[in-house]
DNA sequence: TCCTAAATAAGAACTATTCTTATATAAGAA
DNA sequence: TTCTTATATAAGAATAGTTCTTATTTAGGA
């Protein structure tokens, strides 16, 4: 079940278990999508009413740091929460501004390969994101 | 001269040709590097104190719709424009948020080949993006 | 020179996100 | 279990980058 999921990943993650935070996680692995925090709050409001905006936040940001989800950047500059932990890419949808998730492991492993082959001055390579713009048919929305 | 390529570049968009629209087109050329809004505001009032910062945005966008300017957003999500036309990727910089072109065009034909060979279903790609995320060092603040 | 659609100035409005502070609570200690 | 205390949350004000509104100005064609 998702909601045992989500508590085991929090006890996996050292963080203190609260309502709250099942919850949130509970909407992401539910929703799945690339959420952004207005969209979770709809969802986890239905049965938590008072839950507070700026805790979504403080719950999103504590678990990117504890690396349980992602930021990623939309085309339209709005913040959502990636859930998916094994590597990908994303593929942006320009107009209806969905983002579906890439996985390739080809491609993964042609640019770690080519990056290792290269040297780049002065420059410490953490991550590498690759943004496949183009046009998603048909529109999703969210 | 900067002033004389900016005037051209505006003749040939077709935009017409004021003096805010020259200031910019100046100090986009001038200053190079991936500018804020802020910072071209800054810039430009020297010289024009009573250019608004809403003609500022409404010029940037004007310059992106005519392809002139790329959009391009920083790791802590401020939207930065980018002069540079030919084709490159970016070496963002988590701590400093200093964004660098970075030209490589082995990696852009490995790319396209490979994107060429591959068949994404229900998208049609537009561009192809990279954000090489990382540590810049020494770091640049602007 | 005149005309008109387009551009600009000024600043209010908007919105996603962050911050502040008082209150509540999880979870280890006794 | 109850107590303790650092941590989390609620509520809503504050922030900041950006967009919007409206009156005024202007570029460039007629």
């Amino acid at each position: 079940m998702i909601k045992d999921k989500g508590r085991s990943i929090l006890t996996e993650s050292g963080l203190k278990i609260t309502p709250q935070r099942i919850a949130i996680m509970e909407a992401l692995l539910t929703i799945k999508d690339h959420s952004t925090a207005e969209f979770i709050k709809e969802y986890v409001t239905k049965n938590n009413p008072n839950l507070a905006t700026g805790t979504i936040y403080n719950i999103l940001e504590a678990f990117c740091q504890k690396g349980i989800i992602k930021k990623v950047k939309t085309e339209k500059d709005i913040m959502r929460y990636d859930v998916e932990t094994k590597s990908h890419n994303h593929l942006y949808c320009d107009e209806c501004d969905y983002i579906k998730n890439y996985f390739d492991e080809e491609l993964d492993r042609l640019l770690k390969d080519y990056f290792s082959k290269k040297n780049l001055s002065n420059f410490s390579i953490k991550e590498i994101n690759l943004q496949i713009v183009g046009n998603y048919s048909p529109h999703k929305n969210n």
